[in-house]
DNA sequence: GTCTATAACGAGATAGAC
DNA sequence: GTCTATCTCGTTATAGAC
């Protein structure tokens, strides 16, 4: 099922490239092999060689988009020694993303998940479960140090930060003003730093 | 284009419950007349009488989704006297959904934004706008009688409180946990209210 | 207001040549 | 590894009878 993406086969890895796009802009249900075709310039039968199946595709979307994950979580961890600093590359990857106009994949197949084949499925909860386990080390960690206030586990927080920051791309998106995303962001670190400025008194 | 809904023709009123489900549940890319036809046991030809396009259905449905929320919204301002008690019945709205296993409407047409046709696109800005407004006007009460404490201007605490709701359904579904979401919902809320419990120290 | 019937198109997928 | 050609099915939508 999973097809070799190696080296030598550069095809099947700009195939992943344009669909992870599309996936991204429109919706694993939003797009076709007619689409990913048209823009390499290849036919659909070509497709079909590469990725026998659209939720074969699907599914090894979702394995690259974790794998490049975790090298981004370990980059950032050994870029940044503090807390701090890691949630905010943390986040920063997000925003990446949607100046791209993209939502996270994983994200948009959260929307779409009571649609998607069960091995897609499985696989969009074991990319949370792997984004809050990073980030649930780091908080522990930043609270340790006293450089994070957490108000109760640091689990809890790693689940309202992912929630917070898709929701953020979800909800900015429609808009298309970053400056919407920036907001929720820097409260959400706010609240964890314990930066609480008062607005007006 | 917007099909009357009024007292007499309840069969379109079964469509819009029967689609809206549809979205909520699959997203508007998810779901076909023939599985809203199916359902109300009519044609196909049926529900064209009733909606001649699919984006005309779409965009009735945000109508009356709007409308509703309007209604809730003005429901929970008269029962609820407190800003934290309103933003509670507000976070409820959303609970009441995901243990349905459903989402927003709009948090899933956000997704799908960039499928949409342009009727509808407009249609989900507004209702978050229109939440965002409602939100803004209770934060800055609710900040004004001292009842809480904001980091920053009313409209970004809105904003960043519809972002975190949208989110928590968006990565509480897949997991089929209402914990889940009841996490966020409640730092959400308690970074509001100043409730800063100490967790381990 | 709902039906049958069908049009017109695009989807995912396969067979087999090159 | 990519092609042409085709299959089968589901999609939105329309025409016209009842």
């Amino acid at each position: 099922m999973a097809v070799r993406v190696a080296r030598g086969d550069e095809t099947a890895t700009r195939v992943l490239d344009v669909a992870q796009r599309l996936v991204q802009v429109r919706g694993f249900n939003g797009f076709s092999y007619a689409d990913v075709a048209a823009e390499l310039g290849i036919t659909k039968a070509a497709l079909h060689y590469h990725f026998a199946s659209k939720s074969a595709l699907g599914a090894a979307l979702i394995d690259r988009y974790g794998a490049r994950l975790s090298q981004n979580l370990a980059r950032i961890s050994s870029a940044d020694r503090s807390a701090v600093a890691r949630l905010r590359g943390y986040a920063a990857v997000y925003r990446d993303l949607l100046r791209q106009e993209r939502l996270c994949l994983c994200g948009m197949l959260a929307a779409e998940y009571q649609t998607l084949p069960a091995d897609m499925q499985s696989a969009v909860t074991r990319f949370f479960t792997l984004n809050e386990a990073w980030l649930e080390a780091v908080l522990r960690e930043g609270a340790a140090a006293g450089e994070i206030r957490l108000a109760g586990p640091p689990a809890d927080a790693a689940v309202a930060l992912v929630a917070g920051l898709e929701g953020a791309m979800l909800v900015t998106r429609p808009f298309g003003d970053m400056a919407r995303f920036d907001t929720v962001a820097r409260l959400l670190l706010d609240g964890l730093t314990g930066t609480l400025v008062p607005a007006g008194d």
